[in-house]
DNA sequence: GGAAAATTTGCATTTAGTGCAAAAATATCG
DNA sequence: CGATATTTTTGCACTAAATGCAAATTTTCC
């Protein structure tokens, strides 16, 4: 990876720590785009080639979508033949898989903070989640033979995703257990998922 | 309900009115705060009175929530004592019964069709189910005999919005048949839900 | 009719966001 | 290394969004 990259990557993410912070700090009404600028060390210019807005720049990038080959394997029926199993396996594969990916658990914890502190940010959590519903509704057609429009895939996808925000919002991501700690939630929500779903009279 | 109340609401449908019919023919991006203001005649200022900007005017109040009585017969095990049953019942009650609270079907048409002009904005339709949630995980916690923070309620409740909102967003609401195909789709999904989830091998 | 309360409006001001072209940084190739 | 091409950053100008405040208007209530 060349210099470049390296230095957008960092720039961005300098930004994205400078705007955590400092919305820690004075809160988020006290804090203006020029001032996350100023000290991640760049022109307000800037930020916007990087950002829409102050708010992008706080949640950051949304969850990771899931590889090529986790979708062949998914799409193929794999990896255990039980549908909810493998579609857990294929949300959460781009996670457990590539450790890089993922931002740093200081900064997780960060973002963390601040959402309490700012609860108007949940909804644009929530939001970042909608892109994931649209591919997974398309793998989940593949597998089961549905068009990706129909009710099915459209359905699963949804509550897939909601199941899966559930989880990250959840798993505490302490120290370094991390990914052991988000499998170990993910599996207790798709247990209690189908516990309750299961049918209580016949 | 007096004339200020009266007069207060029409403004309000005015403005959302006129947000819509704008983005629609003009596309969102061509339409100002100040155009929605003159075509709804009132002052641009006015129009933050009422809209903490152009795309609450544009997306609405996100779906009513339950009243007291039916949060009473849902905390005391009924109306069924199925779950899942008692669930969709609970949540689709203000809608159902309460015909007069809903936009006029006109305008649910028209905001979908924007929607579909301008997908940004799904994430922020998204977004509005969230204070569902938390008062419904508060219910279900009252039933259950949980806490509200519990993981069982606050999953549940996670998953029953996006059913919902699902359910919304599939439902046509084509002609008068409105409520009752609001019904019909929600029996689909639930059971659709109950049937994926259900373990196929053991 | 007229005082009290709520709503609308204009105005000033700050912040957000975008387009464009020049400048700076980095990559590429001989 | 050094010249050139490509990408990124930056400054500047400009439009739109958003908010506070106080005056003016409208509605309510007696």
């Amino acid at each position: 990876m060349g210099l470049r990259e390296r230095k957008k990557r960092a720039t961005r993410r300098a930004l994205q720590r400078a705007a955590v912070q400092l919305a820690i700090e004075r809160g988020l009404e006290h804090v203006t785009v020029d001032d996350i600028a100023a000290a991640a060390d760049v022109s307000t210019r800037t930020f916007f080639n990087y950002f829409a807005g102050k708010e992008d720049a706080l949640i950051g990038d949304g969850p990771p979508s899931p590889g090529e080959e986790a979708r062949r394997v998914f799409v193929e029926g794999g990896p255990t033949g039980d549908l909810v199993e493998d579609l857990k396996v294929f949300l959460l594969s781009p996670i457990l898989d590539d450790q890089e990916a993922l931002p740093l658990l200081e900064d997780l914890r960060q973002r963390k903070r601040l959402i309490e502190l700012e609860p108007q940010l949940i909804p644009r959590v929530m939001a970042t989640f909608h892109e994931m519903e649209q591919s997974v509704a398309e793998a989940l057609a593949a597998r089961l033979g549905d068009k990706p429009d129909d009710l099915r895939p459209q359905l699963l996808s949804t509550v897939a995703a909601a199941a899966i925000r559930f989880t990250m919002k959840r798993s505490t991501w302490s120290g370094q257990e991390g990914p052991e700690n988000i499998r170990a939630m993910s599996d207790e929500v798709f247990a209690m998922l189908r516990r309750a779903l299961a049918r209580e009279d016949p």
